[in-house]
DNA sequence: CGCTGTCTTGAGAGTCCTCAACCGTGGTGG
DNA sequence: CCACCACGGTTGAGGACTCTCAAGACAGCG
């Protein structure tokens, strides 16, 4: 954990979040841009404030960190908007970010009491609060709730399983060309992708350097396969191409 | 899936796996040598004739398979004895080992109705099946297994988030020495270790070469921190140092 | 005893990393 | 207003770690 400042942008390790609010009325939780893609859809209208009185809503700015490697894991959390990185580090500061969480991603299980990743802010980020105790109280009176979080586990099984094969036998070109196509998944447009990390957590997060980084989506454009579409945008030209490359098709 | 053959020993792909037997007399999950690490665990013993007679149990010889990347997912498996490796394939051939899974080990949590990966016995693998509605209602049925499930997900997503910091970041030696101390976790002695998988497949686990894999051993056994302890058995004599090693301190 | 498959070891090549310089943008303060 | 700095990103040159290709050693088995 010494020079990790070298690896990213480390606002964290002490966590600048504010103390947050309890979810005020009844109609919260029914507001909730994330409710659709989240675990609470699991719970239906008439008991959501069960469930809205049971969170507490939080604001994470951005750069700082909300979950820390090795803490105990007292609360579970629920990504309303934003997007936040997920990391493992190593004691001479490589880190490895495990993944990227957006609205609707839930945070915190763990395994014994303490968590075993770090969680930071790369824009500002909104979410809930679920303290254990609750939370399993949630689970006990509401059985889909629980069967909803064993589906989502499971997603992210399947998630880390193809993340495993990336980092263990794609070349750079590929993991780029894999890391783009999962982006669009998130985006609002067909072909136009946001990049709200840096080139450091893409780095991180593919296995890579930056420089390798750079240099692979330099080498795309000059192929005309992606082109810029203002800061922190990519618009995607010839997405079928890069589906071919990223599963290791020609080259 | 091509020239698979090339990375593995593969008699896979048609499942070579004996019907199987419908779990006799009441007393089998009972008397069940893995039930104790096992998610079976969640169920008590005056129920333990309904878990017996919703499972079926199976022997996969070495080599062969019995989950396939991208099949309709129908079963759950749970190991009873034997070691099998999962993982996932590149069109071209290229495999990543996603992990090892020995007896308590739970298989085919799956996103959607497909399953994401492969699996494939090394030993002679002993496992119960459940198809996928008896699981469902075995769940509905006593909850605890149900949170004894999100339990078990929970923990392999600790671990893949480990693998992905292994196969991010780590180097071929540390990655190596990380196996080593993992594979000690799963063996009886203190200090004797049993790999009952091949080069290829600790290569392919570690994203690595076979050859890589095993000039890294040839490197440590001269350096006196492992030994020959036999066909397939390793014995570790400077456990501390291989921590070390694996952390990534000093070399 | 020869065959086959696994493992080991060596030499050379390639991909990606390291080190370094440079560019562009945004914020700050003289 | 603009110089200055900090930060993120790009590009280049050289090096290192791991891979590829190849040959040989070893063990199991018909």
């Amino acid at each position: 954990m010494s020079d990790a400042a070298t690896h990213g942008s480390l606002t964290g390790l002490r966590s600048c979040v504010r103390p947050g609010n309890r979810a005020g009325g009844v109609s919260q939780c029914s507001r909730c841009g994330a409710r659709k893609a989240s675990v609470c859809n699991a719970i239906g209208d008439p008991d959501l404030d069960r469930l809205a009185a049971s969170v507490v809503h939080m604001t994470v700015p951005p750069g700082c960190s909300f979950i820390e490697d090795g803490a105990e894991a007292t609360d579970f959390f629920n990504i309303t908007s934003g997007t936040a990185k997920l990391f493992k580090l190593l004691p001479d500061g490589r880190r490895q970010i495990t993944g990227f969480a957006t609205a609707g991603h839930f945070l915190g299980l763990a395994v014994g009491d303490h968590y075993a990743f770090g969680a930071e802010a790369i824009d500002t980020v909104h979410l809930c609060r679920f303290s254990r105790p609750r939370m399993t109280r949630l689970m006990d009176d509401f059985p889909r709730l629980e069967r909803r979080l064993l589906e989502e586990a499971s997603n992210e099984l399947v998630v880390a399983q193809n993340q495993m094969l990336l980092l263990g036998r794609k070349t750079a070109r590929e993991r780029v060309a894999t890391f783009l196509l999962e982006r669009l998944r998130n985006a609002e447009e067909d072909d136009v992708l946001v990049l709200p990390m840096t080139r450091t957590d893409i780095a991180d997060y593919l296995g890579l350097t930056i420089e390798t980084v750079s240099r692979t989506l330099s080498a795309l454009r000059k192929e005309g396969l992606i082109a810029d579409a203002g800061s922190h945008n990519l618009r995607l030209l010839d997405a079928d191409r890069l589906a071919d490359i990223a599963e290791g098709d020609r080259d």
